[in-house]
DNA sequence: CTGAAAGCGCTTACAG
DNA sequence: CTGAAAGCGCTTACAG
């Protein structure tokens, strides 16, 4: 059993409210008390308890995280900058991994309600009619990283999607290229399935470029999706001299599958990704990237909700971040 | 401001103790006053608070989560089947990231004794000893998942590292390499530092192959690691036809390291990895690797963590799992 | 089957 | 500067 603050008080021979004022680091407690105090909570091993705090604080010092993906370089460096900006705030961090899986979704935000956290971080945008109606019902506020759900009171901090896969798409016009494939994601997906699209289509209309729709595919963002879409791509009669996929993973698969096809990259196939995750570099050839600001991208999802906290729930509006085209090796001018 | 019991049971018209009952779907509860209780929770959007819940019956179901560095595929790999097992048994992460953070690791442990989580895992052994210390006052079951450190007192989930590396060495000598050069990790760290460098040079001496010290190098387990570990064994005069890298990111730095100097893998030099991450089957060359049960790892550290918070704290034991050698196409047989 | 009361481990007015 | 008392939102004997 771990010693209370009753325990304390008693061994140093003051009352409990004494022992709290220490805690707490309240002036107004004579020195020697204090000294008396700490001695005994230092030889007692005392922590105080968290939970009691938060019951007549009635703040817990929580954020929910759901990610969608623990695994994916993308989620897990967000995160990973959410961590560091919410610990240095002084916020813990409870984590949610949810695979595609609603009801566990679902199961999550209620426990987070019930742990009463004081926001909400959700890096997907999956979310359907019963997920949309608890999230307003729970009165916490949420923040949505990197993805814009259609429900326009819930605030996000992304990118321009649509501007950003143009941008991308027009970088491979002006090296030459003229048959530019393209990998989508799930166009039930805003943010990352249709605004990229339409990036991608606008960026090629407006230079002229006719659309081959059998050089349009669509995956998962995942590895293996990237891979199979490009398989499909290859057997076409007009194979594409660029690919652009709208997710690093994506484009490693196609780039593997090219590979695998006895193709070079970026000789015979240039390949254009979308993320600038940790694989653009790590892989051979790196990868040509249109890069959202990830790490600032955790930081400034942090500093939102800290401020929507601060604010008892009052919307704090979209941050629009900006977007990099990052050049590697991937991508070269069409001969 | 959340809606309390009290408030359910006005609105119910019954006493709180009625709507507890309900709550925590105890029997004798008439079925018209669990009609109107459940009810009123549903109109008011009641969720009981897991604070005052937890207070009272001193259970919290927190498990509080320690990773090296979270954007890595082999720990965000292994937290994501931790987080599985967690969540099915009704438990909840509290996740912190320290990047060789000694400072945030000692904060956050007390953290977790502050938050009365009921288990804590760790996944690294470099434990200095003031963190040995407090681990042993908190008075908290903690599992080691995948290191050992050298504190007798902690349960471990792991695979024999000194036997993997053995075999994965073996298995380069049998395929005829005579010069294998090594890439070890941090000497500080038993398990992933000193057993696998002992089980490589007893497979070496084993097969009275000579040791050359100039191609032993050590890194930190990164890619970037690799890379320059690799960059200077190049430069030997006898530069090895293989080389053993304890993790993948580290023999990926590798490969990309001969890649970048004009050599191939496997046909110039064999590259064999460590851990059996993702990212084994992502690079090309796919990387043969000698595999940690990175899945069953984090399931068995939730078992191994219940079994001992039910225990009372009563340790379990080592569990020693298999490693498993899964060959790609990083390796070849000597010419 | 139902409810009043005590108690979980703290903090915070309030009084001195 | 210090302490007794009330209260945070629940659960759980206890009594009926």
């Amino acid at each position: 059993m771990q010693p209370k603050i009753k325990d304390v008080a008693r061994a140093a021979g003051v009352s409990v409210t004494t022992v709290s004022r220490v805690l707490n680091g309240e002036k107004y407690v004579k020195d020697d008390l204090k000294n008396k105090v700490n001695q005994a909570i230092e030889q007692l091993g005392y922590a105080p308890s968290q939970i009691a705090r938060s019951l007549v604080r009635k703040k817990t010092n929580l954020i929910g995280v759901i990610v969608p993906d623990l695994t994916s370089s993308f989620y897990s460096t967000i995160l990973s900058s959410i961590e560091e900006a919410a610990s240095s705030n002084g916020y813990n961090l409870l984590v949610c991994n949810i695979i595609e899986d609603t009801d566990k979704e679902f199961k999550y935000l209620n426990v987070f309600q019930e742990m009463r956290v004081e926001g909400i971080i959700i890096m997907h945008e999956k979310i359907n009619e019963e997920i949309r109606t608890l999230i307003h019902k729970m009165n916490i506020p949420v923040i949505f990283s990197s993805v814009k759900p259609m429900d326009q009171d819930f605030t996000s901090v992304i990118i321009d999607d649509y501007k950003a896969a143009y941008d991308a798409t027009k970088y491979l016009i002006e090296l030459g290229h003229e048959e530019i494939g393209f990998i989508g994601g799930d166009m039930r997906d805003i943010t990352s399935g249709q605004n990229r699209y339409s990036g991608y289509r606008n960026a090629l209309s407006d230079h002229s470029i006719k659309i081959v729709y059998e050089n349009i595919r669509f995956g998962d963002y995942k590895v293996r999706s990237g891979y199979e879409q490009m398989k499909d791509m290859l057997r076409n009669k007009q194979v594409p001299t660029a690919v652009f996929a709208v997710s690093d993973d994506m484009a490693l698969g196609a780039m593997n599958c090219i590979r695998d096809h006895s193709l070079r990259v970026p000789e015979d196939i240039s390949i254009m990704g979308f993320d600038g995750s940790l694989l653009t570099e790590l892989v051979r050839p790196t990868l040509t990237s249109m890069e959202q600001p990830i790490h600032e991208m955790g930081r400034i999802t942090m500093g939102a909700l800290m401020k929507q906290i601060s604010q008892k729930g009052i919307p704090t509006g979209d941050i629009v971040l900006e977007h990099r085209l990052v050049v590697r090796e991937s991508c070269r001018k069409r001969e």
